[in-house]
DNA sequence: CGTGTGCCCTGACAGC
DNA sequence: TGCTGTCAGGGCACAC
């Protein structure tokens, strides 16, 4: 899944074909993924129209004119399909509008789908604690500063936390420390203020390369018209153990674990 | 409170 | 050709 990059793919890429349509049919082929698809859920969609969609952190937003919004995500391995010639096993819901067709399929099912009064979208729990977006105007040095002072955890985990920057996943936050020649293992509080006064511009220049090239693309994402997307071959840290450092400064990329999941980074450049 | 661990689920791949 | 173990983009419920 797709981490900011790959949902605001998904998002501009589902927006050309639903935006202004009429949805005539949805069909659930199960009652859940990570939790129960909404009880009303049909009901509301059948013969709603699409006014907009958008994207908070890692959730895509389906507004429709009946002042419901569909949220979902994807999770680790969601994606959307549009016009699928043939049926998946794990495609679980179906929408259909007059012309196209799309499926959203999951096969680990860590994805979710809600609905939620749009008026009250910032009040739904999922999005209540949700830190600024990392492209809007609230990622700045002095949010992070304010944000991690004190803190003992790793500055690694600290940007997976949604609550301290709303979008960033594995890999982002494993590229935007290489860019930034951070340490993922520093204690958050530690990093300083010049670290930090770069950390902001990577993070921002890594997640907008990303989605000019459509969303980076590990094995099963793909982008909503179902055309792969470009192959991960570009990352400088995520997924590079054993190679040589990209800045040529005599580093090795290592692996580490942290909080369960795996870490890359320079030995040499990330201080 | 902050922090660390394990689990949800399927599929791909490596090694035997 | 199986089998088994490990790992994968996320989020959340727990236990200290």
């Amino acid at each position: 899944m797709p981490e900011l990059p790959e949902v605001e793919t998904t998002v501009r890429g589902l927006a050309a074909f639903l935006e202004g349509e009429r949805i005539t049919r949805v069909i659930l082929n199960r009652p859940d993924l990570r939790r129960p698809f909404p009880a009303d859920l049909v009901q509301v969609m059948t013969g709603a129209t699409v006014t907009s969609l958008g994207r908070r952190a890692k959730y895509g937003l389906v507004h429709l004119d009946r002042g419901a919004t569909m949220i979902f995500h994807l999770g680790m391995s969601g994606r959307w399909r549009i016009d699928p010639e043939t049926p998946e096993v794990h495609d679980h819901l179906l929408l259909e509008t007059e012309a196209h067709r799309f499926a959203l399929c999951d096969p680990r099912r860590f994805g979710s789908v809600d609905l939620v009064p749009t008026a009250a979208l910032e009040d739904w729990p999922p999005f209540a604690a949700l830190g600024p977006e990392p492209l809007g105007p609230g990622l700045t040095p002095a949010h992070l500063k304010a944000a991690l002072a004190g803190k003992t955890q790793s500055i690694k985990l600290c940007l997976l936390d949604q609550r301290i920057v709303a979008g960033l996943g594995n890999i982002y936050v494993c590229e935007a420390l290489w860019r930034a020649g951070i340490r993922p293992t520093k204690p958050a509080g530690k990093v300083s203020g010049p670290q930090l006064a770069r950390l902001v511009p990577e993070i921002i220049a890594v997640l907008e390369a990303s989605i000019r090239d459509g969303g980076s693309s590990l094995r099963d994402y793909a982008r909503p018209d179902g055309e792969l997307g470009y192959f991960a071959s570009s990352f400088d840290a995520y997924g590079r153990e054993g190679e040589a450092c990209r800045r040529d400064d005599g580093g090795v990329i290592q692996r580490i674990a942290q909080g369960g999941r795996s870490t890359w980074f320079c030995p040499v450049c990330q201080r």
